[in-house]
DNA sequence: GACCAGGCACATC
DNA sequence: GATGTGCATGGT
């Protein structure tokens, strides 16, 4: 097995190099990361895309607005990216976790240390692990690493991770071995999401299996 | 008409 | 603790 600091360092460099930037989230605002976090899980994005537009075009992306929005209401907007009864009441238990611990402020949930703000996301209902990491690095700007199911995939076929390994093992994998550094993290997530939609998908061996055998790393392993 | 998509909670064993 | 299931739309 190659150095794993060396290897998810290089995969990082490849990723950036066939795909640049990717300039993530694709949102205006930390509060519509977060709406945008909830939507997404299990679902594609451009479906949240058409639910969040269908929000914003009745005004009502921002707590307050969607503290006094019916339950009902609200599920009817956010229809286009499915599951959209449960992600109304996640939305929701999101929001009046806000108002009645922070007044309705993201900068006052903010001023929390990562691990109590993590500890706090994932005692709402309907944030788990990934959507509260999304909610740490992409609103609050803290370097957490976020895994998914494509990050999963990806460095599983490459064998450097293995089969069983869950969400916090293969977290604490990237942590260990890249520098704690927002920016690298933020782009990571995004080139193995871009790179898992674009190639990986789409070949039996992915583009960066294929780079990766041709390394200098694996030629010596 | 299957199959999948930037998960999560809950039931059951 | 591990495994199974419901949630649901829209694109390929």
């Amino acid at each position: 097995m190659p150095d794993p600091k060396k290897i998810t360092k290089l995969c990082y460099n490849i990723l950036y190099k066939l795909y640049g930037p990717q300039k993530w989230w694709p949102a205006e605002t930390p509060f519509e990361v977060i709406v945008g976090a909830i939507l997404t899980q299990n679902t594609s994005w451009k479906n949240v895309e058409k639910a969040i537009a269908n929000v914003k075009a009745k005004n009502k992306l921002s707590p307050a607005h969607l503290y006094r929005l019916d339950t009902n209401r609200l599920a009817l907007l956010i229809k286009p990216c499915g599951y959209y009864n449960i992600k109304a009441k996640r939305l929701k238990h999101f929001i009046e976790f806000l108002i009645k611990n922070y007044k309705g402020s993201l900068k006052n949930l903010f001023s929390n240390p990562t691990q109590i703000l993590r500890k706090q996301l994932l005692s709402i209902n309907g944030i788990g692990p990934e959507t509260a990491d999304s909610i740490l690095l992409y609103a609050a700007q803290r370097p957490v690493f976020v895994v998914d199911a494509y990050t999963k995939r990806i460095f599983q076929r490459q064998g450097l991770l293995t089969p069983g390994a869950d969400y916090e093992y293969v977290q604490k994998f990237f942590e260990l071995n890249l520098p704690k550094n927002v920016k690298l993290f933020n782009e990571y997530h995004a080139l193995i999401v871009k790179h898992a939609k674009d190639v990986c998908k789409k070949t039996p061996l992915c583009y960066i299996c294929v780079l990766h055998k041709e390394c200098e790393f694996f030629k010596k392993g």
